[in-house]
DNA sequence: GCGAATTGGAATTTTTTATTCCAATTCTCT
DNA sequence: AGAGAATTGGAATAAAAAATTCCAATTCGC
């Protein structure tokens, strides 16, 4: 039983300083946990022995017992987050409630974009992804930083990656692929005009053409050879971005580990990169 | 605040001392929080002293202001939800497996990122970004992605914001600011050579420097005026920014999130982004 | 190599906790 | 109602714990 509930239930039946002494402890847990037996006593108007004589009372060597019952009395009040709440950020939601929520609905988006897509499509587009001579990256917006992360993680692989965030560069790219090639179109709506076009200039010539999109039928959907599907709330979080992005690099990271897995030499490509780059780290300074 | 994540990440850079008791502290904490500093000096087979210059050394006024703190961050454990893993991804795993694995890695991340950075930190930083005139944010490969990412998102609230890709724009850029901006500098290893230099240009300029940087003593972290620190574990995810990047994610989508809340025109500049970006949306065609 | 800085334990001081002493009050029994 | 026993609770005291000081040894930086 919680030692908070316990005192509590005995405020009643206490003696005057008793009373005091346990109330304080009850109505201010957090700041009892941070005063002396002294500190204590003179917030109650009681004495620093009464402070002891209290926790002996309640069965505890001594004061520092009663802390530490305290202590573990607050962590069971701490909400548990393994189940996660979700819920709308309402504007007069507190810091831990907006944490809360928050990664609840990344954990959602994530674990939902999962769900809506089977074994066989990842598979289909881990085999197109493999097999491209060239992948070209097309999106806009948020889309445009999940493309270009992509990108960055291809190359890492010594794959052939075209990507380019201005969306006239990757209409001219589109225009150089051919049927080897391959177009990954990532568009939350799938009405984005400028990855629309690509997509369908690329489907024009041949190439195989990936969306990663939204649940709901769209322009993309409908040109894509292959389907990959995503799920955000974007009401929950103020609409930007937030889910939407996180559930499509839950896809492009889920293909990254299996493009490695696939690729033996994929290790020392990772490692090569790695060390390149170490060259652009200070020196530990100590 | 995760006081016990925080002595783990530095444990490899502390004299012998420290770290013996410092790698009690992390293994035996339940044990520690019923130890005096005597009784720990014993276990430890060190100093009294050094015990409570250890709790010193990590910011406590002594022995009894960490004991406080293990016990919060002990009440913060998080444990790993049904349906994930927390496990390296091995070369042999299958699609479920490796499915699990990763959003299990994903997910810790999160949470201990969150763990990690009590909410007077986060307050600080909150304070710091809502008042500043100007806002520079500063990265480079993943870390760069995250920055463009929140430089969106704090622009679509009609802030001033600098962001550029190019490491030397940023730097010229850093050259301008004052004593009212704010550099927002993204750096999972603390040493990229850009940021670094960034960051102490904009603290030379008296620019207010918010470091978002792994738990571990870095250049970056030490050059910042408010630390927000990040746990990523890349070895579990082939070392490629899968982990630290959404670490940092969650970072700077919170804190867009409590930005909105205290901007009371948030919903006005969000939705008129929104109407913006609709006419470069295919219209729905039936 | 030399001086400065850091480390870390022993000794000492200060603070906190726990116990003892004792007067006042309340309770119980006749 | 009164006397004795039990309880209450603060002041004083003792013990334990926490914090600081002192200083020698080691490491670091020039």
């Amino acid at each position: 039983m919680s030692i908070l509930k316990k005192i509590s239930a005995q405020l009643e039946t206490m003696a005057p300083a008793d009373r005091q002494i346990g109330q304080f402890i009850v109505d201010k847990p957090d700041q009892m946990l941070r005063l002396s037996s002294a500190a204590l006593a003179v917030e109650t108007g009681r004495s620093q022995s009464s402070v002891v004589k209290f926790s002996q009372k309640l069965g505890y060597a001594g004061y520092q017992e009663l802390k530490l019952a305290v202590s573990e009395a607050k962590a069971q009040e701490w909400p548990a987050p393994a189940g996660m709440i979700h819920g709308t950020i309402e504007v007069d939601d507190g810091y831990l409630t907006i944490l809360q929520k928050l990664l609840g609905s990344k954990l959602q988006a994530m674990q939902q974009t999962i769900s809506v897509n089977n074994e066989a499509d990842i598979e289909k587009a881990l085999e197109a992804l493999h097999d491209a001579r060239r992948i070209h990256l097309a999106g806009v917006g948020a889309s445009s930083l999940v493309a270009r992360d992509f990108s960055y993680k291809l190359m890492k692989l010594g794959r052939n990656v075209l990507h380019d965030s201005d969306s006239h560069v990757q209409m001219a790219n589109a225009s150089t692929l051919g049927p080897d090639d391959l177009l990954f179109a990532l568009s939350y709506s799938g009405a984005s005009i400028e990855t629309l076009r690509i997509a369908e200039l690329a489907s024009q010539r041949k190439a195989t053409v990936i969306a990663v999109t939204g649940l709901q039928d769209n322009p993309l959907a409908r040109v894509a050879d292959i389907r990959l599907h995503t799920v955000g709330d974007e009401d929950r979080v103020r609409s930007s971005s937030i889910t939407a992005r996180d559930a499509q690099l839950m896809l492009t990271d889920l293909l990254f580990i299996l493009l490695v897995q696939r690729q033996p030499d994929a290790h020392d490509y990772v490692h090569n990169s790695e060390t390149a780059v170490s060259v652009l780290k200070a020196k530990r300074l100590s």
